[in-house]
DNA sequence: CCCGCCAATATTGTCAACAATTCCGCCACC
DNA sequence: GGTGGCGGAATTGTTGACAATATTGGCGGG
């Protein structure tokens, strides 16, 4: 799935994804209201595409319809976000497991580069590229354990708490927490180890989950 | 959900859920194509409403889509429904553990009539009760688990696989050997023991997958 | 001063016709 | 005899108008 074809196809570009990522992206707030006749017009789509992209986004579990009251952004309350973070946690840990026992020496040094880079945008305390980097190791954990189905529901849960996880990442001091439980995932994946990388990975979220709990104190 | 209201609301048919229910029942076949004038007809609903009902069920993962090229039922190759188990083994394993953390005294009590009933329906062979106590049985711990997310992710799966598992259902002998595994699991949430609740689900859906396997040999 | 009704408005849901695309059989041509 | 183009049919995609439904603000009664 190339998400950036280079000179390819993408003459018409996709709705649906437009609007997915305008959510991600923060432009419009959980409980917002998303009127057709508006998103026709910001997107320059029809407003059968802008009614399909919602119906597709409401199955992806980004936005809430309810009938004839119109579709708004999903507000996931905490509780919700803890629940998706189980799930998450039981998906990964599998995710993990797989990708120990498949990964091979060149995707070993990969993953291992990428902690380096970790530990360099902390030691910069260049958050966002803190932020990235964690995104493409888990990221390639998943593509490493060849587990299309688990990607697949992970990254439509990752879409519905992506809010709550940005909270967690940008808490002052949190990259130092979470750093060494990243490399921990990386040298348990590397060193083939399954169950270790399972245990990591449980570790890791189980934190995220402590200070999702912690942001959401104030 | 009731799917014949005697009286209630439902004058206006759902399109999507009586797709979807066909598919599930097996009146459209994996690969059959789904075109929108059929449907139309068959299900006497607009053909908007059918396109809509498409495009719900291809990001239920239902159906395919292609450009231009229409819908068909999609096809769950053997290795694709072996990642859906082993996910399946880890979200049910996480609702599992939290239902044994969670159960009462009167849901202990239907767990262990289901239970029962199972074993009446094994030791009379009527294997379609077995079937749907199975279901029940599933869907039971689901709903005590509380795991709303989970829950949904689960019911996303099994509409993918329900094909595998009516054929792994059907073999024969087969619900000799899957009995105790239900059993075991019962047992380990009425216990309250999630550890082992964890265990038992693992076990039997290992047995399902192992089941899928020799079922696909032929 | 507050509360429930009623019309006006905003918004979504549905429908039918039209445009664009793909598929399939046929025929000329090599 | 095989192959490549060329219509015609089948099917999906899109558009615009219309119908159905919910919301809002005002108005009169209590």
């Amino acid at each position: 799935m190339p998400s950036d074809a280079p000179s390819a196809t993408r003459v018409r570009t996709n709705v649906t994804s437009d609007i997915r990522e305008a959510i991600m992206r923060g432009d419009f707030v959980p409980g917002q209201r998303l009127i057709e006749a508006d998103l026709t017009e910001q997107f320059a789509a029809s407003r059968g595409a802008v009614r399909s992209a919602l119906l597709e986004l409401a199955a992806d579990g980004l936005v809430e319809r309810v009938a004839n009251r119109g579709a708004r952004v999903r507000v996931v309350p905490l509780d919700e976000a803890i629940e998706i973070y189980e799930v998450r946690m039981a998906v990964e840990a599998l995710c993990a497991a797989k990708a120990a026992e498949r990964i091979g020496d060149a995707e070993a040094e990969e993953l291992r580069s990428i902690g380096s880079d970790m530990r360099a945008a902390v030691a910069d305390g260049d958050t966002m590229r803190y932020r990235q980097l964690n995104q493409r190791l888990h990221q390639r954990i998943r593509e490493i354990s060849g587990q299309r189905t688990a990607s697949n529901v992970l990254e439509r849960l990752r879409a519905q708490s992506v809010r709550q996880q940005f909270k967690v990442a940008t808490m002052p001091g949190r990259p130092q927490v979470s750093l060494p439980e990243h490399l921990a995932i990386i040298e348990a994946i590397c060193a083939g180890d399954a169950e270790g990388a399972d245990r990591a990975i449980r570790v890791h979220l189980s934190s995220v989950m402590d200070a999702m709990r912690k942001a959401s104190e104030n």
